[in-house]
DNA sequence: GTTGTTGCAAATTGTTTGCACTGGT
DNA sequence: ACCAGTGCAAACAATTTGCAACAAC
């Protein structure tokens, strides 16, 4: 989305910096979570890098992606159901997650939504709130309208606002 | 913890209702659930219904909890890092979850304490959001505490305040 | 040249499913 | 007696790991 090459660049040094390396599937998982500027699911990670580059194996995907966040390049969110999204860190700041459990996309927001309620629980019960790392859950606005309206939207086509897919076939 | 044979004697009148039976995995299951009287992983229930009743087998486990959650009498609460507890529904009424992420301990929280959020929410976003299904993810006193003397707490043996347990070997 | 990383395949872990049989009603 | 539900084993899915070969430094 932005410059590709700033962003390997980058992180080729915090790699070096550590002793470790950059390698072409370390530049396949950042070029496919940079391109789709958004969250996507393990598999998702797995099926760009399969596009852009076959050679590299799944495993590589699984190790990358835990090497990158050692790093503190890539994040992740839990999802309801025990999925998980990966993003890149730098890109919005810090921000909320929520989820819509029906068509399952994910939304982003302020990440000060929760900052009164943090100060609560910190206050009354001494926890201290990470709201980033776990998707609210709940219903979007679009099918909310279609909830309302008599059950009616049971098979429709999932949208993935943010580019993001969760097939499951639960209904929770 | 209750009287636990007036909570088999209404799961079975539903069960029945429905066509369905009552039998021993459930019982157990069903007294597993009601003894430990908070959120169990699949794994702890799994492990209690083996001591209470060995000869039931794990993929009765699974079977009734899907079930059971279909009846309405369980409910499950994501956790972070994909692991799911479940609990029974009658308990206390709806309430949130808050989950340590250090060690795993599960809180209990006012249900009202998102209410505010939630409005906001729909009000500006329209999504509606359902907080009880989702756990929200922290530090709890306790390991906020030892966090601040300086991440000397990083080896401390895992406190379930709650009788929960998630050996997750992930640093998140 | 050293050694971090990879591809691969096998091992592991967690969950689901087909089926003959048991047990609740 | 009927048939929902079970035990079991095999299927399946998702992730991890051991290791020899490879390539980044």
């Amino acid at each position: 989305m932005n410059d590709g090459t700033a962003l390997l660049d980058s992180v080729a040094a915090m790699l070096r910096a550590k002793g470790e390396r950059m390698t072409a599937p370390r530049r396949a998982v950042l070029t496919a979570l940079s391109e789709s500027a958004g969250h996507l699911s393990m598999e998702e990670v797995v099926a760009a890098v399969a596009e852009a580059a076959p050679s590299v194996h799944r495993a590589s995907v699984y190790r990358t992606l835990v090497a990158l966040s050692d790093l503190g390049v890539v994040q992740h969110v839990h999802l309801g159901h025990g999925a998980t999204a990966y993003h890149l860190t730098g890109a919005d700041g810090p921000h909320l997650h929520a989820q819509c459990r029906r068509c399952g996309a994910i939304q982003d927001l302020p990440n000060d939504l929760l900052s009164e309620v943090a100060r609560r629980m910190d206050a009354t019960h001494g926890f201290e709130l990470d709201a980033t790392h776990v998707a609210l859950s709940g219903l979007c606005a679009a099918c909310a309208a279609s909830e309302d309206d008599g059950e009616a939207a049971e098979a429709i086509t999932p949208v993935h606002r943010h580019g993001h897919s969760h097939p499951h076939p639960h209904s929770h």
